[in-house]
DNA sequence: GCATTATCAGTGTAGTTACACGTAATGGAG
DNA sequence: CTCCATTACGTGTAACTACACTGATAATGC
């Protein structure tokens, strides 16, 4: 950990770098089905969840609730998503649109063949391992304590 | 690879959530130095690589060239860098300002506590593999042909 | 019932990110 | 020396991201 090489051995550059690179593939990928990568997260898990309140959509995504209610608009102004008033007044509920339903099902291929092509170059035994790290590192992300240092 | 746990498997998003959420963690603990995870990352790549044009600033730290002129821009306007033409007339070098110089002494050890809490929490065995995978991620995403699939 | 607390959501503000496009300077080919 | 491809850079536009703050509704305690 040499002051000269810091950023080199950051785990957070790394990270970051890594997945402006992978966006960037997948924006690509995607671009025929005019969407890139976060709204095709959004409207595949918004199918996945069925009508489904912001906050609960926000906690599921790993994405800050206000950031969710910006990114919901611009799918909401294309008809993509619906959002209505949920039983409790105080949610308001996600639902794919019909459009929405259409531009994900022309997206679906395109992902597959770039996520395809992503375990093809990582190689699928450790893809499978790939995956885990990245979930251990969400999960670090997420509970910032993990106060006993586990004599590590 | 299920319709519907599409994004479970996602890399694309796996990788972003996991960058959030450690951007996040960094931020916060970035945060008595008064900058970002992302301004911290450029400040230490200027000292670095010293007076250097900001392209290969950007090639360097794999952010789009435009990108970089504006977080610049912010970094500038603090005094924490300083930006100057370069022999070659199209360049425009970028170098780290006496304030920026302080600012970063400030944030290194905050940055070294946090890396190291990171390093801790994935296991220092395991950690070296994960920044491997990173770094193959981001290559992957570099070179988007790869055009020999190597049988895979 | 009423006050307090907790939950859900939007806005103001600001930083990060990248594509499409345009501009200026360099370096060779002729 | 001139023309032209290449290189380096900025701007317009738009999306993604999150914190601090605010308002509205629900749930709980008394």
């Amino acid at each position: 950990m040499k002051a000269e090489h810091l950023i080199r051995n950051c785990t957070c550059f790394n990270a970051r770098r890594a997945a402006r690179a992978l966006g960037q593939l997948y924006d690509r990928a995607l671009a025929p089905a005019g969407i890139g990568n976060a709204q095709f997260t959004l409207l595949a898990a918004t199918r996945e969840l069925g009508p489904v309140p912001i906050s609960r959509l926000a906690t599921h995504l790993g994405t800050d609730r206000t950031t969710l209610t910006r990114n919901l608009r611009v799918l909401r102004e294309r008809s993509l998503v619906t959002i209505a008033p949920g039983r409790d007044a105080r949610t308001r509920e996600v639902s794919l649109a019909p459009d929405g339903e259409a531009v994900l099902e022309a997206a679906v291929p395109l992902w597959r063949a770039q996520q395809t092509r992503i375990v093809a170059g990582v190689g699928h035994a450790d893809w499978a391992a790939t995956l885990d790290r990245l979930h251990l590192l969400h999960r670090l992300g997420e509970s910032p304590a993990t106060t006993e240092d586990a004599t590590a």
